[in-house]
DNA sequence: AAACCGCACAACCGCGGGTGG
DNA sequence: CCCACCCGCGGTTGTGCGGTT
């Protein structure tokens, strides 16, 4: 009964990564690519399980990582996408070149989250908050420094109907996706939308993208590199 | 200077979906 | 068609660091 456990818990060691071993993976991806991530624990000589394994690669070792906090745009594409998505890491990062799931869960949770009930709005249903403060409705829609960068959710403008890029990058991320039970997609609750899913971040994504499609000429994004990085090791 | 607190990040855990035998 | 296995995802926890009192 039950499901085994992804790794027999013995002798596997757990905790933060060496240098050492961040090494020895890092140069085993790169020399057989990230493939039967069970296996590249043995293979590659790492006391680890294969989960961790992957884990401590996409998350951090993976080449074509963007490190540091994110910007502004960054940010409000994060809400833009969350709204539009719930808690769909993986599809949220696909908008966002060189983040990861993680890292904009761990934003989420500890920045934007705070940001946003600070600023009124329910971070889980983008909606204004049951009990607004008196200045909730001028910081709703309020033009003041902190609330700039994130967009109040008063504003009949959500980005995805009228931006290509945006409706783009859903389509893409939300390609075969079961998204369409997302309950609240194209309810009201997503009608009004910030001003600020503005066309900055959009063409900054933008940048991202040409910029990614010319790093895939010398290491490729993630999918290209994984590609590479298969077919150099795959046929070995 | 020390203690405390909050933040940011890294990592682990359990579950569900997809796939091959 | 069923079962077992593997992978990926999302939630949660742990830890280190910087700022404040």
């Amino acid at each position: 009964m039950g499901r085994q456990p992804c790794c027999d818990k013995l002798g596997v060691k757990k905790g933060p990564w060496t240098a050492e071993e961040d090494n020895k993976l890092f140069t085993f991806i790169l020399s057989y690519g990230p493939c039967c991530w069970r296996a590249v624990p043995k293979l590659a000589g790492l006391r680890r399980c294969g989960k961790s394994c992957r884990l401590r690669w996409t998350n951090y070792l993976r080449p074509d990582l963007k490190r540091g906090l994110l910007d502004e745009a960054e940010e409000q594409l994060v809400i833009d996408l969350h709204a539009r998505l719930g808690n769909r890491w993986s599809k949220i990062a696909a908008g966002l070149p060189g983040r990861t799931d993680n890292e904009i869960k761990n934003h989420w949770n500890t920045h934007i989250k705070k940001k946003l009930i600070k600023m009124g709005i329910d971070p889980v249903t983008h909606q204004p908050l049951q009990k607004p403060q008196t200045e909730s409705s001028s910081q709703g829609s309020s033009t003041d420094s902190s609330s700039a960068a994130i967009s109040p959710l008063s504003e009949p403008n959500f980005p995805a109907k009228d931006q290509p890029l945006t409706s783009q990058i859903w389509m893409e991320a939300l390609q075969d996706d079961s998204w369409s039970n997302f309950s609240t997609w194209g309810s009201e609750s997503y009608t009004d939308f910030g001003p600020h899913s503005s066309e900055d971040s959009l063409n900054q994504l933008l940048d991202y993208y040409k910029d990614l499609g010319d790093k895939d000429c010398e290491l490729g994004s993630s999918g290209n590199f994984n590609k590479q990085l298969a077919g150099m090791g795959e046929k070995d």
